[in-house]
DNA sequence: TGCCTGATTGCCT
DNA sequence: GGCAATCAGGCAA
């Protein structure tokens, strides 16, 4: 395990029941809340800025549409885990998985505010700039390690946690990215003013 | 079995 | 703004 850097908060992660609500609410109370992987090379952690949530089942856009098979296995037991695929061929993203199990909840993590192992994650990612650490599913999975391996971790287990933050001052809501159906469901949520965000909300809904 | 597309990113013009 | 990289899953044949 990394050494702890001295600007991560010893505290315990959220509870149990943090996740255990309905997935909107869980996806909005994710922004400002701290992600945290203790990885084989060392310790780094960000500031959750962008979530989208997607509604299992009912919801046409999300991988838990067709039922819990093949990846959205994981999407499918109780909330409080990560689950993690892998897509484009070369990249991963992670979810936060809400809910009772069978509900099929889940937040993807869209984007961080780099908080802790930075020179790690500059490492892991190739970049310099600190914008270019988490601004994307993709990129806050590579430069916090997330990959298969995570794939059903505990959330509340010591490699992965997620730990307690101050929420934004303003929360902005749009439209879901890189989606075909369902695109007016207003359901990305991203801290009102962040430089950390993957990208502007095209056009609309500045709520 | 084979083809196509994707909850993306980065490099190119 | 366009497009390639690269592979797992969905669906047609």
């Amino acid at each position: 395990m990394g050494k702890q850097p001295s600007n991560v908060p010893r505290e315990s992660p959220l509870p149990r029941a943090f996740y255990l609500r309905p997935t909107v609410e869980v996806a909005r109370g994710l922004l400002g809340k701290v992600l945290v992987h203790d990885a084989a090379d060392g310790l780094a952690a960000g500031r959750i800025v962008e979530v989208e949530a997607y509604l299992g089942e009912q919801d046409p856009a999300s991988h838990a549409y067709r039922g819990p098979r093949g990846r959205a296995e994981v999407m499918f037991r109780r909330g409080g885990i990560a689950s993690v695929y892998f897509t484009y061929g070369m990249h991963f993203c992670m979810n936060v998985v809400c809910e009772r199990a069978g509900a099929g909840g889940a937040v993807l993590l869209r984007a961080i505010e780099p908080l802790a192992g930075l020179d790690l994650m500059r490492r892991r990612r190739g970049r310099e700039g600190l914008r270019d650490l988490g601004s994307g599913p993709g990129k806050l999975a590579q430069a916090l390690a997330i990959a298969r391996p995570e794939n059903g971790l505990d959330l509340l287990g010591s490699r992965l946690r997620v730990l307690d933050g101050p929420p934004p001052a303003a929360i902005d809501v749009s439209e879901r990215i890189g989606i075909k159906t369902a695109t007016d469901w207003p359901l990305r949520f991203t801290e009102r003013g962040s430089a950390f965000v993957s990208r502007r909300a095209r056009g609309a809904g500045e709520a």
